[in-house]
DNA sequence: CTTTATTGTAAGTTTTGACTTACCGTAAGC
DNA sequence: GCTTACGGTAAGTCAAAACTTACAATAAAG
């Protein structure tokens, strides 16, 4: 559920694959198998991962589960990435000023 | 240099702790190595993988290279982050208005 | 020119994590 | 009830990658 979950769910292109598949739509586990050249056991490991950190939804339908992205769970991500930009400029600012009378 | 190489190269731990200590200012080896329950050339070989990934620059300063963040370098991640906002809704909207007849 | 400081690279080891097969649980259909 | 469909979990295997020590390269200092 935090950032660094969300960077450890997608740093593996196999996660990324799923995830990306999902876009258009939510889908089933074997549904998402057949896409990929993997065991389904393996896709409902990398499924967990992408779960708990938040990224995807699950909805039962039937025997089925209907896994779906959940575009929130990318913002505590991108706030991260945000906040170097932030700190960056801040730093950069300083920096300046410090030297204002180099300049 | 692309948004896989990014999240890659901030997946790891000791990365991610690298990346955040140059926040502030940018620093040699030897200081970031200090910082950091490893040998230093583990650093040096994290700070290849940040470097090729775009995430830092290096400027030789006598023997010392100090290393500092390019901010610039998250933005292909960034812009990654932000597809899946802009598809899943439209995906939301395409689902709205195939129902528009239900509300 | 020799020495020192600083860093990168090579080679080998150890740990992490992605994968497989086998098994178990649950919901629907007959 | 029994059977079938679907998916999660456990245990073990294998490969990638994070680490170590040893060595090489370069820039400054004397």
């Amino acid at each position: 559920m935090t950032y660094a979950d969300s960077i450890t769910a997608l740093s593996d292109p196999r996660r990324r694959a799923i995830f990306e598949g999902l876009r258009e739509k939510g889908k089933s586990v074997a549904e998402i198998a057949k896409d990929q050249p993997v065991s389904r056991p393996a896709i409902s490991q990398h499924l967990k991962v992408l779960s708990d950190a938040g990224l995807v939804d699950v909805k039962p339908l039937g025997t089925k589960r209907i896994y779906t992205i959940n575009p929130d769970g990318l913002l505590p991500l991108r706030a991260y990435l945000d906040s170097f930009w932030d700190e960056t400029l801040a730093a950069f600012r300083d920096h300046v000023k410090s030297n204002q009378k180099d300049t």
